[in-house]
DNA sequence: TTGAAAGCGTTACCAG
DNA sequence: CTGGTAACGCTTTCAA
């Protein structure tokens, strides 16, 4: 992993930058930083011998020296999805009133990416928020001590702290309200991961379970708008009787929301659709879709909260865990 | 801008580990990196330690030493906005194929944001790509000397390479359809940058002077859904013979689109609505949206690639431009 | 298996 | 205004 391919050039450095302005370090340091203290002749033969050279400063010797800024790594898996760039926004605010940096790495969803980031974060940060796929030892065997934060995982983690998503009441009550409107036909559109149903889909089966419901009419989405109308296509083209449908994120729900359009269900005369997430992406369709919402500028927002406390050293264990509940929020989709 | 507040605690270095666990500080090193040759007690010895102290190596020191991947900032006003993170997915693809890493600031639209920003981006990459608004002088006191190449910037750059944005004919044959359309009475809802109107703005007044049409019709809106709203009201409440708007983007456009469905207007039969952008977003909403579009994805990929000839030392003088154009692409709403 | 010494590239602190 | 010297915290030889 160098950046430059073939023969390595040696770095160039300040002592280069010296010698061939014919001055020492410390004067070639002050031109590039802008001190004073220093002649204007000379400060411009510097700048141009530096320029010749294209001479560029080591950011880490720089760093070393300097004064540190806090900097915190956030990894998420996709940045087309609105859900993970909305966590992202609380977390940078969030990080923003301490005075910490956030940058943002994104895996583009492939277990590959997410190693090499992991990888190479180590020597970028101070700490890591974030989506992992990959198990809790690699996590921790590439994290070596550093403090992490682990974002909406399922499953408990035993070693990291996270932030967890609790649907299940937010689920329960979507489930009541499309029983409620005459619907025993409820269809689910999930995403699996590695070919395990999500826990939403848990909480989906174990809600149409309570009220006598068939939870069997299930089919696996790709999680963007495309991936959610497909899902729904296939479904109504296998159980044309089902009335509504629950879908495990908001991308797929409006994917949904549209192919009811091409295939002439009216939403939600015909096809009751409820999301989850609550994006805002979902007050910007027709009609706006009704969501099982959380709060996810705030999901971001505590997994700095919970890192500030991790890195005070005192306060909660290490492998502790935050909670943000999700509820039914309704509007014109069901 | 320092992490801990109060009284500056001296930080913990590989010696206060060595000293604490009665060994050097290479031992350390190895047992913290998991070197070979090293006694199983000893490691354990040492980690504990480490622990108990609350150890983090710091990552400029490991940095300066090691070998050095080439690190790319990518500067965003905004990671709600999709626009920018198109971008920003383009950009990351392409750095991916050069081994490269990116990592991404946003400045949340605010110029002390954007100061701040660059101040500390310095010492965290070896580039920088993105959307600035603050003035050349000033982002050339900042980067000092860094690579820089600036994207979608409206007027040329002296000493910045930039990706440039050319949507005149796209917007010019966007005009020219709504005219064929019977359009007389077109709208604009532009987005200010300190008052000033946008480039888009030129364009669609040039192109509205070549069909004889009043281009006085505009009112200026914020980037985003509900801001576009808002300004079509104000306009349609001042104007109701509009009968066509043309959009800075995508994302007031949406917002538009909402509004008039709000107000009774039926799209595009009532009133036809044209963005800026072409964002995957105009796909979702009812009519899909009619967009002068231009391939995000690779104005970010651009960027990259510019870095690299600038990188390279050779080819392209400092301040060169590419060019990515944009075209009218018709759908549901015009 | 462990430790001593030598850098990595930069800036800060004093002399001159 | 300029240059020497000493850090900054870590890893990597090379000896023991």
């Amino acid at each position: 992993m160098v950046s430059t391919p073939g023969a390595e050039p040696r770095r160039i450095t300040i002592n280069d930058v010296a010698r061939s302005a014919g001055v020492s370090r410390q004067t070639v340091s002050r031109a590039l930083n802008d001190k004073g203290e220093i002649d204007g002749d000379t400060k411009q033969r510097v700048l141009d011998a530096a320029r010749a050279l294209g001479y560029r400063p080591s950011r880490f010797a720089r760093g070393l020296v300097r004064q540190d800024t806090m900097t915190i790594g956030l990894v998420i898996p996709d940045l087309l999805n609105p859900f993970f760039t909305e966590v992202a926004a609380g977390a940078l605010e969030a990080a923003r009133s301490r005075g910490w940096h956030v940058v943002v790495y994104a895996t583009a969803d492939r277990a590959d990416e997410e190693r090499d980031t992991l990888q190479v974060i180590t020597s970028q940060v101070d700490a890591v928020i974030g989506y992992f796929s990959c198990s809790e030892s690699e996590l921790e065997s590439y994290t070596r001590g550093m403090p992490v934060v682990l974002i909406g995982r399922e499953g408990r983690s035993t070693r990291f702290s996270s932030i967890r998503i609790d649907g299940e009441q937010g689920v329960r009550a979507a489930v009541a309200h499309l029983v409620a409107e005459g619907h025993n036909r409820i269809g689910m559109l999930d995403h699996r991961t590695r070919a395990e149903p999500s826990i939403r889909h848990d909480w989906f089966t174990a809600a149409a379970r309570e009220h006598g419901i068939d939870a069997g009419l299930v089919v696996d989405a790709d999680q963007t708008a495309d991936g959610g109308g497909t899902a729904l296509r296939t479904l109504l083209a296998a159980r044309p009787e089902v009335t509504a449908v629950f879908t495990f994120n908001d991308i797929i729900a409006v994917g949904a929301l549209r192919e009811a359009r091409r295939l002439g269900r009216s939403v939600p005369r015909d096809l009751a659709v409820i999301g989850f997430d609550g994006l805002q992406l979902g007050a910007l369709v027709e009609p706006p879709l009704s969501s099982v919402a959380l709060d996810t500028r705030k999901l971001g927002a505590l997994a700095i909260e919970q890192l500030a406390r991790l890195l005070s050293g005192l306060g909660t264990s290490e492998a502790d865990d935050l909670i943000v509940h999700a509820e039914l929020h309704l509007s014109g989709s069901a």
